[in-house]
DNA sequence: CGAGATTCATGTGAAGTATACCTTTAGGCTTAA
DNA sequence: AAGCCTAAAGGTATACTTCACATGAATCTCGTA
């Protein structure tokens, strides 16, 4: 056993650049919000009336990743709550997270969290749906007040499961009798709308709010006011925040990733003991967040679909792909590592999760003669494309 | 030569199966009157 | 007789399989110019 104390005392004494790291942390959530300001307002407007016992309008919000919806609405939410608590104002706030695996991607496990949001238990199956609608339908209806749900990234969900869901909220938002229900759902997808049942979509969109993509500036003034509560002055070198917004914006205006960008470049020049940030920092941390997002997306995956996935790994040299490659090398695979091979049909439906996931585009192309099939590539990097497989490699006994 | 038929390899939908878990209910055992 | 426990019966969600049919352009076929 090494002595380790040496270490840890030095770690105490040494003064970490970081003044308060967490507000750079995803959860954060910052007093002021910039340059939503009009949204605001808008949100506020629309579940305003909820102080004053009236149902506030459905509400539908849309924007792509890092465009501040779900701080937004996190912020006038706890705005209302901590008014609504001083008032004593029956009202209650519900956030659910469409897009967690094994959480609540399917309708049963969607609504069964609700459930438990309000204090119910409910098992992870077993249960009629129909039965877990009632009991949710029961706890809302008891707590007499109003109630805002927030359903985030629910475009994922309707895309994998259908737009039932929504249609029975609909139908339990009219029955209520002594309870008013608020629907917030927050999107991803612009278009998501306009393949929805025409009636569930009236009346679960009456009012829509759209949070456009942030501009470079925007992130760096963004980025410039956290700064000065992260770290003291003169720690950032020059053209730190500028480059950390330029990434951020090349893409699509994500905020969040600026600020994640930041962060991990931070965490690299402290850890290596500098006493400023650089530039040079800033594309480290591109390339680690990148391999530790899609570490992690792969590695909550169940084994046989990392198999799938390793299969693709090894095949993937050769330029584009095609579901039957992947099929016979994964059997083979499969014999290596002991495990019951999966049927064709199923590898087809786990190649579309990753294609959903963004691990991989994959195109359903007819080759005339030659059948038809999925066009398969890999959408990361061959840097991380090398880590990753060998820690697939390892992960599978392989 | 070109329109229409054929073909291939797999996409895709529907229905069925296995598994793990839930509630209900009937029977059996215990206990107390 | 009432109360409590248990185990079987009957039901569900989910992940997966089986079956069967759909796709759609490259290729083939064959009548026609």
């Amino acid at each position: 056993m090494q002595d380790l104390s040496g270490y840890f005392e030095g770690f105490i004494k040494k003064n970490s650049i970081f003044v308060n790291k967490k507000v750079l942390l995803p959860s954060y959530c910052p007093e002021k919000i910039l340059h939503r300001e009009k949204q605001i307002e808008d949100i506020a407007k629309i579940l305003a009336p909820s102080l004053k016992l009236e149902k506030p309008s459905n509400l539908f919000i849309y924007g792509k990743t890092g465009t501040g919806k779900t701080v937004t609405v996190r912020h006038v939410l706890s705005n209302l709550m901590s008014v609504s608590k001083k008032n004593n104002i029956p009202l209650k706030l519900v956030y659910v997270n469409c897009k967690l695996k094994k959480i609540a991607d399917t309708e049963y496990r969607v609504v069964a969290q609700l459930a438990r949001e309000f204090g119910k238990e409910i098992p992870t199956t077993g249960l009629p749906t129909d039965e877990v609608y009632n009991v949710l339908f029961n706890a809302i209806e008891k707590e007499r007040g109003v109630i805002i749900i927030v359903l985030d990234e629910i475009d994922q969900l309707i895309k994998k499961t259908g737009d039932e869901i929504l249609y029975n909220f609909t139908r339990i938002d009219s029955e209520l009798k002594n309870t008013l229900l608020s629907i917030v759902g927050i999107s991803n997808d612009l278009f998501f709308l306009n393949n929805l049942d025409p009636r569930v979509k009236s009346s679960l969109s009456e009012e829509e709010i759209v949070f456009e993509p942030y501009n470079a500036i925007q992130i760096q003034d963004i980025l410039r006011t956290r700064v000065s509560e992260v770290f003291e002055e003169g720690v950032l070198a020059e053209g730190v925040i500028e480059k950390c917004a330029a990434y951020a914006a090349r893409d699509h205006g994500d905020a969040r990733r600026a600020i994640e960008l930041l962060r991990v470049a931070a965490e690299i020049a402290d850890r290596t003991n500098q006493k400023n940030i650089r530039i040079e920092h800033v594309d480290e941390a591109e390339e680690k967040i990148e391999r530790d997002t899609v570490f992690y997306v792969i590695d909550n995956q169940p084994k046989q679909y990392q198999l799938t996935l390793f299969a693709l790994f090894s095949l993937n040299n050769q330029s584009t792909v095609y579901t039957g490659d992947i099929y016979s090398y994964y059997k083979k695979l499969c014999v290596k590592a002991g495990l019951r091979p999966l049927t064709q049909r199923r590898i087809s439906d786990i190649l579309a999760e990753f294609d959903m996931l963004g691990l991989i585009t994959a195109k359903v192309v007819s080759k005339g003669r030659y059948g038809r099939t999925r066009e398969i590539n890999l959408s990361i990097p061959n840097t991380i494309k090398q880590t990753i497989f060998a820690s697939l490699k390892n992960n599978l006994g392989l």
